[in-house]
RNA sequence: UGGGGCGUGGCCAAGCGGUAAGGCACGAGACUUUGGCUCUCGCAUUCGGAGGUUCGAAUCCUCCCGCCCCAGCCA
């Protein structure tokens, strides 16, 4: 179509800083494949600050036809475990499935850096071509061998020495920010002496802290990572992977820049509180005059929710105080009570898409996440109709006993999903909140000689509301329907101006509902006046229990995990955690957009 | 007061010397058997500030201001 008038542009892939950079490597031959890795510490959950970072990762991997390996940054044997491995895991394969599953780069069960000469290195395997083998993530701890090989050739090349000083001198001795540090009293030993003393901490002659390897670069560089940074540290420790085979652990330094290095790694992306580590980062590669082509680091701002807290030091109190009832609270920002919630990974790799990538410091409003679930949920989600706050009606001119059932859509948004059936009768619950004795302005629903529409059936007409004499609450309403509206409008051209969703009150079920505010009532709840603590911030309505909610009957069959809709009120799926035969719990995914709830507020 | 990073609408975010994309939020309207969804329209004479270069600057230069990160044998 060259004559059309409008050129159509060619869908643009999303792009980003560090796109830029790969598709540029790319371009120019720098990479041929492109090999990525999100690398968390399994020391905690994953949450939503992760999931940007693996969406970022994976969607890299994924656009350039490259790989991105799961790796258990897992050097610091004090704080890991094997707990928190199986959790990542399995919230990575949540994340990626039906996404980038291709990508997920995993190695060999019990795999290890593989000595190839003086190269170490270990590739991930391909799924196609793992022959029925095993696969598992990636682990710094599995390289220790190289690592510790790759700490020898340093000190070999005088590139480290093995330091004395303790760890309170260490700190002094590297001085502040603006002033220069000094060198260790034992930076000049020769590389024989450093090498025995090495050997001896791996052979747990000393105790902890008594000895450090250290790289020899610049006590008097302007960057304090490049004054002679601690590579090794002696810990007699056991490591969840590694057993008691070592007790000298490599620091993250070292660990992470050879581990990239290893597997291969093109493009190292990480978050910006690291770029400072940049230097030391390429300093370790390029002293150590590597065969293979070296990894390249960028950093980008990690992300800030409103209304929420994201290090795993504060998520990792808000469970130990029983702030929140777990890691899979779904109040939590963790991965775990997102998906425990109803969030759907697509959601989040929308929202990931969404914020974007960029290197400015950021705090993103809650409602653009609440977007990006209901895009999805509306689409995705089964209608049904269920009564949070139940009052009775009576429909005085319906006969008693009598029951219609009526065909309603699973998803009107995809007739293709199906229809259930839903009871009808004399006596209904309906919404408290859809029922007023003197209706405010603009309130469309139910009150004394209005007239709405039921959601699928009939239209009835308010004719009195009784309220409890004391305390004004309404107690029951009474209408009547007209036969002529059934599923349709009325014959004679009234209008109705609100439909409500009802249960049958003789067919209904019970159910807890579980509403979810944010956890936090501050945008920032670090923001807080000088020396005080987070948890003041915390929202005392997080959570809202209802019980006695009256559900339509095709609840009885609904799948845990199985996003739902409860019509006019919200995204809901049912609780696999704390359901019970008979006792179903329903939690509150996200509300629906609220229209009378905006014309509310800003009346009042 | 050392080094590094960053400042584009309420929140994100494009923009890479040719005259401010897009999304969310917000507002107005249309449609509607969910006050949902969908659709239409509106929403920065201006890019932290001040100078300068240029026919032309958010983009280049200079100075200034503000915010963030770094002194773990954590990652």
């Amino acid at each position: 179509m060259p004559d059309s008038p409008i050129t159509e542009r060619p869908e643009t892939e999303r792009e980003d800083f560090i796109r830029e950079i790969v598709k540029d490597d790319l371009a120019r031959g720098a990479v041929s494949a492109v090999v990525t890795r999100f690398p968390p510490e399994p020391n905690g959950y994953l949450h939503i600050g992760h999931a940007k970072a693996l969406c970022l990762n994976f969607g890299i991997a994924r656009q350039f036809g490259g790989i991105c390996n799961l790796r258990m940054d897992d050097t610091n044997p004090a704080k890991e475990d094997v707990e928190y491995e199986d959790s990542i895991l399995d919230d990575v394969r949540w994340l990626v499935a039906g996404w980038a599953d291709d990508c997920l780069g995993l190695k060999a069960r019990g795999d290890v850096a593989r000595a190839d000469g003086r190269d170490f290195h270990l590739a991930a395997v391909p799924p196609a071509s793992a022959h029925g083998r095993a696969l598992e993530p990636f682990r710094a701890s599995d390289y220790f061998d190289a690592l510790h090989a790759f700490g020898v050739r340093l000190i070999e090349s005088g590139k480290a020495f093995v330091c004395d000083h303790t760890a309170e001198e260490v700190d002094r001795m590297r001085g502040a920010p603006g002033e220069g540090g000094q060198e260790s009293h034992y930076r000049g030993r020769s590389a024989a002496e450093n090498l025995d003393l090495f050997a001896r901490m791996r052979a747990g002659e000393f105790p902890d802290g008594a000895r450090t390897l250290r790289a020899r670069i610049d006590m008097a560089s302007p960057n304090v990572w490049l004054r002679d940074p601690v590579l090794y540290r002696i810990r007699h420790a056991s490591h969840h992977n590694t057993g008691d085979r070592w007790c000298i652990y490599p620091l993250y330094d070292l660990a992470h820049g050879l581990s990239d290095y290893i597997e291969g790694v093109t493009h190292s992306l990480c978050t910006l509180e690291f770029v400072s580590h940049r230097p030391l980062y390429d300093w370790l590669l390029e002293a150590l005059a590597l065969p293979r082509a070296l990894p390249h680091k960028y950093e980008f701002a990690r992300l800030n929710l409103a209304h929420t807290v994201m290090s795993k030091r504060k998520l990792l109190r808000l469970v130990q105080e029983g702030r929140v009832s777990g890691w899979d609270d779904p109040r939590m920002p963790t991965i775990r009570g997102m998906r425990r919630r109803g969030y759907p990974a697509a959601a989040l790799r929308d929202f990931a898409d969404r914020i974007g990538v960029a290197r400015r410091e950021n705090r993103v409003e809650l409602a653009l996440l609440e977007h990006c679930v209901r895009e999805d949920l509306n689409r995705h989600a089964l209608r049904r109709m269920a009564v949070l706050d139940p009052v009775r009606v009576v429909i005085e001119n319906y006969p008693e006993g009598k029951v219609e059932e009526f065909e309603l859509a699973d998803n009107p948004e995809d007739s293709a999903v199906g229809t259930r059936r839903v009871a009808f009768s004399r006596e209904l619950w309906i919404e408290r909140d859809d029922v007023r004795e003197v209706p405010p302005p603009k309130f469309f629903r139910l009150s004394p000689g209005v007239e709405v529409r039921l959601r699928g059936a009939y239209w009835i007409r308010c004719t009195a509301v009784r309220t409890d004499a004391t305390t004004g609450e309404i107690t029951e309403v009474r209408a009547t329907y007209d036969p002529e509206t059934k599923r349709s409008n009325a014959p004679d051209g009234r209008k109705v101006k609100a439909t409500l969703h009802w249960v049958s009150a003789s067919h209904a079920i019970d159910a807890e509902a579980r509403l979810y505010e944010p956890l936090f009532t501050a945008e920032d709840p670090d923001d807080v006046p000088d020396g005080a603590d987070f948890t003041q911030g915390l929202n005392p309505r997080s959570l809202e229990l209802r019980q006695g909610c009256k559900l339509e009957r095709a609840l009885v069959d609904a799948v845990p995990g199985q996003p739902l809709q409860f019509e006019r009120v919200g995204y809901f799926v049912q609780d696999g955690a704390e359901s019970r035969p008979g006792a179903p719990v329903f939690l509150r995914t996200v509300t629906l957009k609220d229209a009378w709830a905006r014309v509310e507020k800003r009346g009042g």
